[in-house]
DNA sequence: CTCTCACATCAACAGCGCTTGATGGGTTTT
DNA sequence: AAAACCCATCAAGCGCTGTTGATGTGAGAG
């Protein structure tokens, strides 16, 4: 789900090089960042940075709603941002590398070129 | 003005390698994010990532009314994405890479570490 | 000086997103 | 079976954010 639909549609021809993500268009991108610009869920993000956690944990270390941060997984896990791996009654969820490096590599083509000149307007 | 403040502070021992972008704090992040994440201001974005353009060019560029695209226009600029340059009553809008090389950074941090194993829960 | 143009700002309205509390499904204990 | 626990989902309410049209400001043109 999130950013990685229409993979399949993907030429081969035209892949990126292995291990690089692949680029992202304007509307993966928006999704991507609109799922982040959240504080709490910029919390989850970083109590998610050091490893894999379930629901309970970050909880009690966020000091969140069940509810809440319920809500608040979804949207990231949504976006493409989280992966979730059931155990028991527990759901484990940790950060997906691959997204958050497809979004540098969208970041890095906006400033590329972005110290052009001028283009001449209304002269 | 954006995700530069605070930068007095810094003290010199503890600044990154000369090039490096300074590293954010969550906050800083979460209002680059909140900038970014809208279809308009990412339209303006890629409209300026080829190079420095004036605004009325944007407006026709991007087909949107003077008064919206110039709400954007202030969002990204007081987040610290976008610097102006005012030239006869012409105002020239440019990307601010720093701000993008800033958020990169800031994802790739999130990114290092994320695969550690579960940490032990509830047992 | 007056008019036009480029751009910023304002007030009002509409829509979306987040929070909260309650409910439901699924799993392990007792 | 019943109870306790973990988690997802739902409906209702509300605040924030973007859009729109009008007005303000400053700089060149006539």
């Amino acid at each position: 789900m999130g950013f990685m639909n229409g993979l399949r549609d993907a030429p081969p021809a035209t892949a990126p090089a292995a291990g690089t993500p692949l680029p992202l268009d304007s509307e993966q991108a928006r999704a991507l960042l609109k799922a982040l610009a959240d504080p709490c869920r910029l919390q989850v993000l970083e109590a998610l940075a050091g490893g894999e956690r379930c629901v309970c944990d970050l909880t009690g270390a966020l000091g969140l709603a069940q509810s809440r941060l319920s809500f608040h997984l979804k949207v990231l896990r949504d976006a493409g941002l989280l992966n979730d791996r059931h155990s028991g009654r527990w759901v484990y969820y940790r950060l997906c590398p691959e997204a958050l490096e497809a979004l540098q590599g969208w970041l890095a083509g906006l400033a590329r070129q972005c110290t052009a000149p001028a283009t001449p307007c209304c002269d």
